[in-house]
DNA sequence: CGGCGTGTTGACCGCTGTCAAGGGCAGTGG
DNA sequence: CCACTGCCCTTGACAGCGGTCAACACGCCG
């Protein structure tokens, strides 16, 4: 009934969910994807530079990232920026606000961001009629707790040079693992601000620490984002587990 | 029938759950108590410095903190650790571990620690029959990220003295909150090293700043733990929002 | 052309880490 | 009752990592 209208404002349907097919999802069931698809609601593009979330607001929306890069933050009433995690294809977003009322953190894209828009009001039935997805939602929001611990872990402890490497690393890994830029070279869209703003760091000092990974040939500045150029000891630097990405769900 | 094996594991009914009455909890219907009755294994104590969780381990349980405090942490190879978040009654953990695998973070207890033990194997029923419950679970992980997200623009974009002042000012609000201390004075049974750790700065300096805070008559050390006199100063230096403490479920 | 966003560098300084030492207190064992 | 040990808080001296300020280069775009 509503179908039509849904039809109107999206482009990608569920049963041609670009994402999907990917490998590092696991499969649905015939009647999850039944609900995730009435569960979309539509779709959002946000172009490079716009809020999606913002801190403080009451939104009530759900979102799935289809395709692009963001990245969640929050800022101190003096203006400094912390960047808290990006989010990429197949991330979802806004569970906080949902859940409890009001954004604490806000979301930007970091080049133009495709969504997939889920009401609130469904949520309670997805909860009573697909426990399976509930469980999955759980899931979404203990992987993104676990990047997090390791981001905190990351900006407490590690020097500047090892936090570089382990962001840059890992940014790497979550993008490949959606099948961004698989054809070998792996661009981040990132500025050297965004990444000083992810590790605590001064842009300047962020600037030095990123020369001497480029000088090393690790990586490489190029038209507004960094190209990766030897994961491996990016991942030696960082000396970190970086456990392999095992099936996840998609919402 | 297994119900007296249970009796003989557990000292606290849930039924007669110290904590549930308290204001800062949510009501329960009479099924969802009697599912978690149904859900709770038995308890488990831990002495001050004992491991409840341990890194890399694979522990299928799930806990909720009775009484007592700890924290989650994570070390890199080289010994360096860093605190992610403090834990008291009412807080869920393992969570990660349960749905995960492998746990990513170890707990610690603080003080003599008493915990609600329940198995995973009844998760997915939990899941399945209480919709309700399950959302519970969604929306502690939910507040779990909340708190990280604090942290984590704390320590990588406050100075020592706000972090200090951060730190101390929403543990003890916390801590009232599950009517820890209501008496007056509030003493956090931490020390120096666990502040240092979890703030991400060295023993010395995290000492030095602390003295700061207890020169101006804010704090007091005593006794292995921190005595808080002025709150409200705390929280101006922290300049933080500290949304007030909602009504939440106690799984 | 001029403005803007972004990367790059040098100079300088201070916050924070490291090293070292000492004090108070509780527990323990002679 | 008194060493003795361990844990924790405290302080001073010194060094260095990282912040701040300032300038410049380069490409894009109105």
């Amino acid at each position: 009934m509503s179908e039509q209208r849904q039809q109107a404002t999206r482009r990608h349907t569920c049963e041609r969910c670009p994402l999907r097919p990917l490998p590092i999802f696991r499969d649905f069931a015939e009647s999850e994807l039944d609900f995730v698809a009435s569960f979309k609601k539509g779709e959002l593009t946000a172009e490079r530079g716009a809020s999606v979330l913002i801190e403080g607001s009451h939104n009530a929306h759900l979102y799935t990232v289809l395709s692009g890069w963001g990245f969640r933050y929050k800022m101190l009433p003096d203006g400094r920026r912390q960047i808290l995690n990006y989010v990429m294809p197949g991330d979802l977003i806004g569970l906080q606000g949902t859940l409890m009322g009001e954004m604490q953190h806000s979301v930007e894209a970091l080049s133009p961001l495709l969504l997939c828009v889920f009401e609130r009001n469904k949520l309670e039935q997805l909860y009573k009629c697909h426990p399976g997805l509930a469980f999955d939602i759980t899931w979404l929001a203990a992987r993104e707790e676990q990047m997090l611990d390791e981001n905190l872990l990351s900006v407490g402890r590690r020097t500047a040079l090892e936090r570089a490497a382990f962001l840059i690393a890992s940014l790497t890994m979550r993008a490949k693992a959606v099948g961004l830029n698989g054809n070998g070279a792996v661009g981040l869209p990132i500025t050297q601000q965004l990444v000083a703003d992810t590790l605590g760091l001064s842009l300047v000092h962020t600037n030095k620490t990123m020369r001497k990974l480029a000088d090393r040939g690790l990586i490489r500045w190029r038209d507004r984002g960094c190209e990766v150029l030897d994961l491996e000891r990016l991942r030696e630097i960082a000396h970190s587990e970086f456990p392999e990405e095992t099936k996840r769900p998609l919402v």
